[in-house]
RNA sequence: GUGGCUGUAGCUCAGUCGGUUAGAGCAUCGGAUUGUGGUUCCGAGGGUCGCGGGUUCGAAUCCCGUCAGCCACCCCA
C-alpha cells in the first residue's frame, strides 16, 4: 500500500477541497457574469491530438501511454486542442461569437516544483469568431474580475499586456530582420529571468549590432505605451498595430480594468501559437509564477479544427492562484457557519429519550436545515454539556439546540460573545412534527443571528 | 533529464562528542462529581527518526545508495 499520492498529485482533504471549491465558484460566477457557458471534454485523448500541433519532442512532457487496445493516448496537458476540435466540428452551426469556458484537470509528466505540479485545474475561457480588439479587452476583464471576486486588488496583481504584431512592427522599424526575429523573441521572453549579459550575448550571436542590442533590451524592459507611441506611432510598419493597441487600452479603461494593465513588450507567451494581443497576470511582488496567461490565436483553429475563425482565450491555474491567496490571507473561514444546528443534551435531556433528539434532527433536516448531533447515545447522555457545546462550535455550528427542562426546544446562538448568548424557544411538539410556521420562525431567528 | 539543499509525531521543531526506554509546543481524543460555549487543569493516543545497506560493542547522529520535497536549469501548452 502506498502511503502518499503520486509525486506531483494532490490529495484534497476537506479544508483543501473547500479552497478549491471556493476558487471554482469564483471562476464560474465571473464567467457567467460575462455570459460564458461551460463545456467539458475527455480527460484522455489520442496522443496525436497534441503531437500534431507541437511535434514529437512534446511527448516527453506528456502523461502518455499505450492503452490496452494498443492506442497511443495521453492525459490532456491543455484544453485548447479539445476545444478547437469541438468548435471545429460544429463551427458552422454555432452562433458567433462562441463564448465558452471549462475547468479541466490537466496533466503533464515533468518534475514537480512549487506552483508546478503534474496535475492541476485550469480555468479556460475562450472567444471564437470575433477579430475586434474589444474581444481582447473583454477577455482580460474576465480574468481581472476573477481577481476582484477573490478579494485581490491591483495592488496585488498586475496584468501585463503586449501585442506580437506591435512588437514585430517595432523590431522591423528598428531594422531587425525577419530571420533574426525568432532569436529576439526568445531573448525578450526571458529578459527578466536571465542575466543581462546572457541576453546581450544571445542577441549579438543573432547578428544584432551593439547599438541595436541596447535598443531592443531597453524597449523590452519597461517602456510605457506613451513612449512607444511617440516613437513608433508613425512608423509604417508599426502604425496600425499601435493604433489598435491604443483602442484596446481604451476599451480596457471602459471595462473598468485600466488600473490593472501595464504594457510589457517582454510578454511573448512562449513561442507558441499566439498571433496578436497577449497578456499575463502576475502577483505584484513578482515572487510567484504567472497566475494566468492568454491571448489571441487566430490561426490555431484552422490548424487543428479546420474552421478558419479568429479566436482568443486564456488559462488560469488553481495552484499559483491558491498560493497567492494563501500569502494574502484571503481564504474565508470555511468551517464557520458550515452547520446550522448542533443538537446537544441540555437541561432536561435525561427526561427525553435519545430518539427524540434524532426525531428533532430529522424534523429540522426536513425543513432544510443542516443538522449535526452526537452519534453515540452514551456520550450524548454522559458528556458535560459544555463539552458538547464546545465541540459544536468547533465543528462550525451556528447554534446548538436542546430540550429545555420545561419541554420546550431552545436554540442558543454560538455566534458572537459567549456571555449572554441569544436564545430562542419554540414548542417541542411543533418542532418535532416539523410544523412549518415553527420552522420558519427558527429560520428567521438564525438568519437574524448571522446578520448581526 | 541535470545540479544544489533538506528529510525526526498530523503540523512547527528540539535531540549535546555516536550511548541504552527519541522529546516539546500546537492539533486530536478522553476527563475535571448532570453539567451551558473559545480561558484553565489532568490524562491518553500518535514514531520502522523517509527507505535500504554499511561502519561500530552501540547509529536519529558517521558513510554509501535510493526515494521524496524544495530551489535553480530545461520546458512552459
Amino acid at each position: 500500500m502506498s502511503s502518499s499520492a503520486l509525486p506531483g498529485f494532490r490529495d484534497f482533504y476537506p479544508d483543501e477541497l473547500a479552497r478549491r471549491t471556493h476558487v471554482f465558484r469564483a471562476w464560474r460566477a465571473v464567467a457567467h457574469k460575462y455570459a460564458f457557458v461551460e463545456y467539458d471534454g475527455p480527460p484522455l485523448e489520442p496522443l496525436d491530438l497534441y503531437t500534431k500541433k507541437s511535434g514529437d519532442e512534446i511527448v516527453g512532457q506528456l502523461y502518455a501511454f499505450t492503452d490496452k487496445g494498443g492506442r497511443e493516448v495521453s492525459l490532456r496537458p491543455e484544453m485548447t486542442p479539445t476545444f478547437a476540435r469541438m468548435v471545429g466540428a460544429k463551427a458552422s452551426a454555432l452562433r458567433k461569437p462562441v463564448r465558452w469556458f471549462a475547468i479541466p484537470q490537466l496533466f503533464r509528466y515533468e518534475r514537480a516544483q512549487r506552483g508546478r505540479l503534474r496535475e492541476h485545474f485550469q480555468l479556460n475561457v475562450d472567444i471564437v469568431g470575433e477579430a475586434s480588439e474589444v474581444a481582447d479587452a473583454e477577455l482580460l476583464a474576465v480574468a481581472v474580475d476573477i481577481m476582484r471576486e477573490l478579494g485581490l486588488t491591483h495592488e496585488d496583481v498586475r496584468a501585463r499586456v503586449s501585442d506580437r504584431r506591435m512588437l514585430n512592427g517595432v523590431l522591423e522599424t528598428l531594422g531587425v530582420t525577419e530571420a533574426q526575429r525568432g532569436a529576439v523573441y526568445a531573448v525578450v521572453d526571458k529578459i527578466a529571468r536571465q542575466p543581462r549579459e546572457v541576453s546581450v550575448e544571445k542577441l549579438a550571436a543573432a547578428g544584432l549590432s551593439t547599438a541595436l542590442v541596447e535598443r531592443v533590451l531597453g524597449l523590452a524592459s519597461g517602456t510605457s505605451f506613451a513612449d512607444l507611441r511617440r516613437e513608433f506611432g508613425e512608423a509604417p510598419a508599426a502604425r496600425e498595430a499601435i493604433a489598435r493597441f491604443a483602442r484596446y487600452l481604451e476599451h480596457c479603461d471602459a471595462l473598468g480594468i485600466g488600473a490593472w494593465v501595464t504594457l510589457d513588450l517582454s510578454i511573448v507567451r512562449g513561442l507558441a501559437y499566439y498571433t496578436g494581443i497577449v497578456f499575463e497576470l502576475f502577483d505584484a511582488k513578482g515572487e510567484l509564477r504567472a497566475i494566468c496567461g492568454g491571448g489571441r490565436y487566430d490561426d490555431l483553429l484552422k490548424a487543428i479544427g479546420g474552421a478558419d475563425l479568429p479566436s482568443l482565450g486564456f488559462g488560469m491555474g488553481d495552484v499559483v492562484l491558491g498560493e497567492l491567496l494563501t500569502e494574502r490571507k484571503l481564504w474565508p473561514d470555511f468551517t464557520a457557519d458550515a452547520i446550522d444546528f448542533h443538537l446537544v443534551a441540555g437541561n432536561g435531556a435525561i427526561a427525553r429519550p435519545y430518539a427524540d433528539a434524532l426525531k428533532l434532527a430529522t424534523a429540522l433536516r426536513g425543513a432544510g436545515f443542516s443538522v449535526a448531533h452526537g452519534l453515540n447515545e452514551e456520550r450524548y447522555k454522559s458528556q458535560a454539556t459544555r463539552n458538547q457545546v464546545d465541540g459544536a462550535k468547533k465543528a462550525g455550528a451556528s447554534a446548538v439546540v436542546y430540550f429545555r427542562e420545561d419541554g420546550a426546544v431552545e436554540a442558543m446562538s454560538l455566534l458572537g460573545k459567549m456571555t449572554g448568548a441569544a436564545t430562542h424557544a419554540v414548542d417541542a411538539g411543533a418542532a418535532l412534527s416539523g410544523d412549518a410556521p415553527t420552522m420558519q420562525d427558527l429560520r428567521r431567528w438564525l438568519h437574524e443571528q448571522r446578520s448581526r
